[in-house]
Order: structure tokens, then C-alpha cells, then sequence
DNA sequence: CATGAATGAGTCTTCATTCAT
DNA sequence: GATGAATGAAGACTCATTCAT
């Protein structure tokens, strides 16, 4: 019996996960109004009707996929941080999780700003956002606890800084058709040094920060210092 | 008779100008397919019809608001930039028009994204929004035949850092319905000059020596990421 | 003063021609539903406002532009009509000229059937269509007096015989693009004969009807017998 | 299941075909632009908006009822003529079918000239009314190859006579609200009879002998005519 | 539960008609 | 009289939502 009810929960929240995929899709796609609800049903493979056993209507739908949105960033992006890494290589993980993440599903932000309606609605989205946004606080808070980073700057102002780069970036390189991020992200972090580091540190990052060269492999400067700083945590775990 | 007709003129764009007016506040608080031409008519004193007289339709509506801030921003953002101040003080001025003029018309700027030939005419930017950001390039590019600033810069970057921010900025700036700037633009143009002045103008910030990745011994980056995931490795076995 | 008067008069007459001539167009061309006032305005090189000091309305302009047609053609019908010749000859003028105007003014002919509205303007565009139409009915009674033709014979019938072939026939003439009747009004007549003719009469049409060949200039034999008869005709008032 | 599909297409056909009775009629009696879906909509006992599930827009409403009108005619027609008849049976019953059909239904034939396509597709006429009149010629085809019709006779003309009579006599037979046809077909079998039966054949019309144009002496009808027009200006100057 | 046919409120757009200049 | 800008009623068409099957 409890292994039905959860095999009828599973369908439902497959179906549900289907809905909010092809209503991602179409909602990115051709927008908010220009999405009709039997463009989303056909693709996700249903009668209009069902849509409306899963939601109340399309003002619902859109809130949960803008909300679902948020949650799988914010779950992706406290995958993509390695918490025994320090604050400055957490932060590019996050700038770089980030800018992948905005040039895979861009349009799907851009519903984030048009989901009008009730301001009730508005606030929710409003938190959900906060929520990732906590992400980075974390961070940085850590940096300046540790030392690390300044704890006079305003944190907002970093945040705007960092976002607003990393989403204004994402739309050129999109227009550009740029597969790769171009330094973005390298030239990113030095700005948020700057912003964020004491001066007496500042030494410290240059090297990291400027330096972009690879090898064949792929394999950056960056890449190296991330294992190592995460080996570095780890050995001060275990003594 | 020439008198009658420029008071003809004169009335034509002072209606026109009207309707730009009326359209864009019920376009930037309804949203473009929230706002009714019944409701920008209404909103301009005119009946519907009106409306049709002076643009196409709707679209064309949108796209004439639309094209009316961004060139009335362009002429305005002429006005606030000293041409005989230098590079970084014009930048600051910039910085600051721009702020003022996103806290003031947020909504608006939204807009531009819907204006934009609906996929027809691939992913052409508004003439207009191209023009804005020409003040921006033409500023950083007399600053770098100054020699006040790097050539090196990437200037698509330096422009997403400075547009990205200030629009980040006001939204959170709207969000807390604060009155002034809180020193947001002191702050990017910190960040602008550590990103944009050459290393050997910066004063308070060490020269940043670029090592070079390749070294002689023939050891690459993927010999030591090699070796390095073998020590993680045994790391993990021994916690 | 009564000058004066008679040019304004002129001048305002000439107008409505204009307006006529200009309405008959739009109307024909696309017609009436789909004639725009604006179109018709332009048309006769006149302000929209201008039209309505003419006609009341729309509906007023498309009545007074059937009345005008049909009243020319009954004019036109009267001048192609030879009042001395025998009334076979002049149904086939009458046929002839009716063909004619079919084939330039098709669209226009059209346009009586489908002036709706009020039962009133319907009966008076009726009435018009009766003022051309009695000029046949004239002639077969003529013919009857005469002999000529049969009384018995339903006048209705030859009636809708008549021109409901030409009709077709100028549909069929307009959509081949054909400049030359192609012996429609030939055939017609030799049709209308064995209808109208009495049995003991019909020898002396035969001929006429049938010969269609002619030489170089143009000249038929029913050209000659047309001249024949209205000799035929004068010589008799001398005498 | 098959049945459930079944009786699914019988709704979905009895649906199309009480729209298409009720767009016939809203058509016929106010005319293609004076017709409004809702009224349409309203015959039929739908919403308005449900006619837009089984016809694109209003003109391929407009096509669909006048493709229907004459699909059905024609299949009536092919029950009216007897296959085994002789040819002049065949278009007496085809004759007096078309003219029953005529008082029916005349406003919808009316709606033909409307339903082609408006300038695009030149002056493409619907196949329906081709499928038509092919029965006609098939008759007429028949009765040449049998013998018992004429072969020198333009099909054309004999089908303008046939169908311009008819039409114009059931819009006079409309007008004087009678309820027989009033001998117009026996009248119709007439003219056709002496318009394609073989003068061998006729016995109640004398031979036509057709005298021929040309003479041996050379002498022109521009001689004649010339010869004529000298007498006509005597006798002018005599009377 | 799922379906998709039916609904009808809502909108853009057109165009005959008016009227101040 | 002439103009043509302004009007607003009217109508085709769309699409979110419902509900009988």
C-alpha cells in the first residue's frame, strides 16, 4: 500500500517535473504572453487539461517554474562550492557556476523580473532569489570572518558588482555566440579582489588572477590552486 | 502660411511626444502585453483610434518608446559628460547620469529586450541602444589613447562590469527605496580603475607580475594535476 | 449674377461626376465593402469630408453611383439604338451596345444586386434597371405592332433570355481576356429570332443572322442590311 | 473504440455541416461582410469562438459554404439527369433541376464571385462550380457525338445561353413570387433545340441557308457601303 | 485521472462619420 | 465650402479556463 501511494507520488511528481521542463521551455522560448498553454501541454506531451490538475492556472505555472528555477540553481550552485576551498576560489566556483548556468538558461531569469501579478507572488519569487543570493553572502561573510576580505565594503554593492557583471557578460557572450566564457570569470574575480581584498593581502591574488594561460588539456593556473587550496583545507582537517 | 504649418508640426510631435509619454508609463507598469491600447489612449487624453494615427500598431508603439529613451538618455548622457574633464572623471559622470536615469525609469529599460524584431530580423539591437553605448566606448577609448588607461582591457568587459553593476545596483537601490546612491557609483569607479588604469598609474596596488605557466623542466600542468589527484586520493583513503 | 449661378451650378455638377466617376472605380475595383471612403476620396483627388457635403453617407454615394450607370446606359442605349431601323436590327443594336458596356463595366452591373439596406432604395435601383430595360421591351412591342414578331411569346422570358446570355457571355469574354464578341451577339440574335420570329417569317433572318464573315475594314453583311433598313425607312416617311 | 471514433467523426461532421447551414444562410441573406461570426455563431447554437476549431478564419468559412453549395448541386443535378434519356431529356431535367435549385437557394450563388481568391490566385474559380458544369457539357458532348446535336456550335455559348437564361429567370421568377416556373424551361428547350439540333433534323425551321459574303466581281462591302452612304446623303438633303 | 471540445471575455485594429479650423 | 485630424463603435480572432465524457 505505502509502496503504491509512493509509486503514485513518484508519477505525480515525475508528471509535475515534466510540466515545469516544457514550461520552462516554451515560457524562455516565447515569453510569458506569447506562451500558450497548449504549446506547453503538447510539449509536454498532455491535453490542456491536464495542466490544470497540476495547476491552478497560468499564473501557478509560471510561479513554479521561475521557483523550481531558483531551487535547482541554488542546489546546483552549493554542489559547485567546494566548502573546504577558501573564500576567493568559492567565489569563482560560484561566478563560474553562475555564468554557465545564466548562458544555459537565460531567458528562464528574464521570467524572473515579469512575474507580475500579486505582490504576495512578487515577494515569494523575491525570497527565493534571496535564497541563492545567501549563497554568496556565505562566502563572503566567511572571507571577512576569516580575514580574508574586508568587511567594510557594503555587501551589496559586491553583490551587484558580481551579478550584474556575470549577467550583462552572459547576454554579450550570448549575442556573441561565444562557446567559451573569455576570461569573464578570471577578470571577474580580480574585479571582486579588488573590491573585496585588504590591501596588505592584494599580493597574494594577482598572480591568480591575472594569470589565464592553459595548456592543451584545459588545465589552468586556476585549476591547480583550486585542488590545492582543497587539499590544504583538508590536511588542517585532519590535524 | 509657413507659421500655420509649424504650428501644424509643432502640435503633430507635441501629440506625438504625448503618446510616447502616456505609452511608456503604461507600458513600463502593465508590461508590454499588459498594457491595453485602450489604456495608453486614455492615458494621452486621446481616444483609441488616435493612437493609429500616429504609429502602426502596438509593436510600433513600443518600439518608438523604446527608441525615444534610449535616444533621449543618449542626449542627455552628452549633456552630463564634461568633454573637458578626463577620461576617469567623465566616466564617474557617466556612471552617475546612468544611475539616476535607471532609478528613474527602471521599467523602461526592460522594455528594450521585447522591442527587438521578434526573432524576424535575428537578434538586432535597437540603433538607439548602440548609440547610448557608444558615449561609454568613446570615453574608454580617449582614455586609452591618453595613456590614462590599459589598452589591454578587454572594453566589451569593461562595459559589462559598468552597466551590469549600475543596473544591479538600481534595482537594489529601488528595492530598498533609498534615496540616494549610496556611494555606488565611488565604488565602480573604484572597480573601473583598478580594471581599466595601467599598472604603472596605480599607486596603492602592487604590481601584478604575471608568472607564466610553461616552465623549462617540460612539466605540465597536466603532470602536476596528475600527481596532485593521486595525493587526493590518498588523502580520502586515510579520513 | 444668374451666370454666376450657372457656373457654380456647373462647378458643383462637375464635382459629383467626379465623385461618381471616382466612387464607380473604388466600388468596381473592390467592391463595396471592401471601398474604403478614404480610397474614393483620394481617388477624386478630394478631402474624406469633402464626399460627405455630396452624399449623406457611404450607402447615399453607392445608390447615386448605380442610379448614375444605369441612367447612363438607358441614355447610351437610346443614342445606339437606330429609331428608324426595324426592330430586329435594333435588338441586335441594343445587344451589341449591352455587351459592350458589360464587357468595360462589368464589376459595376454587379454592384446593383448588392445594394442592401433599406427595401426602399432597393425598389428605386429597381426601378432604374425597368427604365433600361423597357427600351428592349419597346422594341419587341414594337416588333409585335408590326408583325414582326410574336405576340405570344412571353415578353419576360425573351427578356431574361436576352440578358442573361449577354451576361454570362461577358463574364465568359471577361475571364478568356477576349477583345472580340466572338459572334456572342450573332448567336444571340439568331436565338432571339427562333424565339420572337413568327414560323412564317423566318426565312428572312436566317441569312442575316448567320453571315458573320467579313473582309478587311471590318464591314458585315449586318452592317449593310442595318444601312438597308434605314434607307428602307426614310424612303417610306417621304413617300 | 472503433465505434466510439465513429461516432466521434458523425458529431464532428453533423457539427460542420450545421455551421456550414448556418453560415449559408447568415451569408445568403446579409451578404458576405454584412455576415458577423457571432450571428453565424448564433445560427448554428455555438459560441463564437467554436467556429474558429473547424474553419480558419471567416473567407475559408466563406469557401467552405460555397464549395458545399455547389458539391451539393452537382450531386443532386447527377440524380436529376436520367442516364439513359437522349441528350435533349437530359438537359430539359438538367434545366429545370438548376432552375428549382436557383429559386432555393439564389443569394448563395451570389456568394461565388466573393469566395474566390481575392486577387492572389488571379481569377481562380472554385473546382466545385467546374465539377458543375462539366455535367452540362457531358450532356451536350453526348448528344454531338450521338448525332443529335451540332458540333459547329461553341460549347460556350450554348452554356452561357442555357445558364445566363435560368439565372436571370429565377431572379425574375423570385421578384414576381411565383411558385411555378412559368414554361421558362419548355421556352429554354426551345432556343437550346434550335441552337444545337442539326438543320437536318429540324423540321419546323426552314434550312439556313447561309449566303456567302464574298462575290466573283470583286466588289467589296467597302464598295457597297460606300455606294450606300452616298444614297443616305441624298436623301438626308432631300427631306 | 485524463482528455480536448467548447466557451466567451478580452483586444487589437479598421473605417465611416463628425467637426473645429 | 473644403479639409483632414479625431473619434469610437464594431468585429474578427485568440486563448485561458471549464467540464462532460
Amino acid at each position: 500500500m505505502t509502496t503504491s501511494r509512493d509509486t503514485q507520488r513518484q508519477k505525480f511528481e515525475a508528471r509535475e517535473a515534466n510540466i515545469i521542463a516544457a514550461a520552462s521551455e516554451v515560457f524562455a522560448s516565447r515569453g510569458v504572453d506569447g506562451a500558450k498553454m497548449i504549446d506547453i501541454a503538447r510539449q509536454a506531451g498532455l491535453a490542456e487539461g491536464t495542466l490544470y490538475l497540476y495547476y491552478r492556472n497560468k499564473h501557478d505555472l509560471l510561479t513554479a517554474v521561475v521557483g523550481h528555477f531558483w531551487s535547482e540553481l541554488t542546489a546546483g550552485a552549493r554542489l559547485a562550492v567546494d566548502p573546504h576551498a577558501d573564500p576567493f576560489q568559492q567565489l569563482e566556483q560560484l561566478a563560474s557556476y553562475h555564468l554557465n548556468a545564466l548562458l544555459a538558461q537565460f531567458q528562464v531569469v528574464q521570467l524572473t523580473y515579469r512575474a507580475r501579478g500579486t505582490e504576495s507572488a512578487h515577494v515569494r519569487d523575491l525570497d527565493q532569489v534571496r535564497g541563492y543570493v545567501r549563497i554568496f553572502d556565505a562566502i563572503v561573510e566567511r572571507g571577512i570572518d576569516r580575514g580574508n576580505m574586508r568587511g567594510d565594503a557594503t555587501l551589496w554593492q559586491a553583490r551587484d558588482i558580481f551579478y550584474g557583471t556575470l549577467e550583462f557578460s552572459a547576454r554579450t557572450l550570448t549575442l556573441r555566440e561565444a562557446s567559451s566564457d573569455e576570461g569573464v570569470v578570471d577578470n571577474l574575480m580580480q574585479v571582486m579582489g579588488h573590491h573585496l581584498i585588504p590591501a596588505a593581502k592584494r599580493t597574494d591574488l594577482a598572480p591568480s588572477a591575472v594569470t589565464s594561460s592553459s595548456d592543451a588539456q584545459g588545465i589552468t593556473h586556476k585549476d591547480l590552486m583550486e585542488k590545492l587550496n582543497g587539499l590544504e583545507e583538508r590536511l588542517k582537517a585532519l590535524s
